[in-house]
DNA sequence: CACCAGGTCTCTC
DNA sequence: GAGAGACATGGT
């Protein structure tokens, strides 16, 4: 993808592979805010940047341009992924949809205690429970406050998620952020999606579909398909209709897109509205 | 007032 | 191993 550094911004060249609504409200980030129609603002551990659309394409104005550009993954090209996706009808209505969609690299630790609080709740409030979070463990910026670090997040207790608006979620999260805090993200290189996901369950509050959701986003894997209630409503409308598990779902998805997985659920999770 | 949300856990068969 | 219910809370 064609972009272009400076030692406060980047310029993005195009609209065809970068979209700020299609990336942001796609369900892989949750502390992000819309300021008007052109412009959007991100928060990611302790960065942040402003994106705002123009007629050439998108500036993003941020200080650390170079820690976007890998979270972003500006450097790989999404026309060649779409291109070996495009066979299946359905993606390929979603990718015309939302043409602008990329996988965000986002950071393990983050993702993993995002995605737990996201179980069996909506959007909305996964953002308000990680606003409150952040306003009142982490540190405060400019204009805005970074994620807690692991060292705050230790030391908080059940009641204090509970007082966060975190609800049944505050009995799994302490016991799940201690074994996350004992967790090298190099360990995982060389082993099977299939072993880290093994070992992710094992933590409280985090089930196969958080498990994958932190593969896909928080650890990069993309031979993975988190199947959630939209994703199942799909399934059934593209595939079908009968009685089938989650997790027979996901593992006839993952068979039929193989390691490109992980984009075709961001491009069908991206068209979710639009499905029945 | 119900019903729902990027599910997980526990108990039962 | 599959199926049923409980579970916090804020939005519609």
């Amino acid at each position: 993808m064609k972009y272009e550094i400076m030692n406060d911004r980047i310029r993005i060249f195009g609209k065809d592979q970068f979209d700020s609504r299609d990336i942001l409200e796609s369900g892989q980030v949750f502390r992000y805010s819309k300021m008007d129609e052109k412009t959007w603002e991100v928060r990611v551990s302790d960065r942040q940047a402003v994106i705002v659309e123009d007629e050439i394409g998108f500036e993003m104005f941020t200080s650390e341009p170079h820690f976007f550009v890998e979270y972003f993954d500006l450097d790989t090209d999404y026309s060649e992924i779409k291109k070996n996706l495009v066979w299946d009808k359905n993606i390929a209505r979603a990718i015309r949809y939302g043409e602008g969609v990329r996988l965000l690299r986002a950071p393990f630790f983050e993702t993993a205690v995002s995605f737990i609080i996201s179980a069996n709740n909506n959007i909305k409030r996964i953002q308000l429970i990680l606003n409150r979070l952040c306003e009142a463990l982490g540190e405060r910026k400019k204009s805005f406050f970074a994620f807690p670090t692991v060292e705050k997040l230790l030391a908080v207790d059940e009641s204090f998620w509970r007082g966060i608006g975190a609800g049944y979620r505050s009995r799994y999260l302490p016991k799940a952020i201690y074994a996350l805090s004992e967790i090298d993200t190099a360990d995982f290189e060389g082993l099977e999606t299939k072993e880290i996901r093994k070992r992710l369950v094992k933590l409280p509050g985090i089930g196969v579909k958080v498990a994958d959701c932190i593969l896909l986003f928080g650890v990069h894997r993309f031979d993975v398909f988190p199947v959630d209630v939209w994703i199942e409503k799909s399934y059934h409308s593209y595939f079908e209709s009968g009685l089938v598990s989650r997790a027979k779902m996901s593992e006839v998805l993952v068979q039929r897109f193989g390691t490109l997985s992980g984009y075709a659920q961001q491009y069908i999770y991206n068209y979710r509205k639009f499905i029945q």
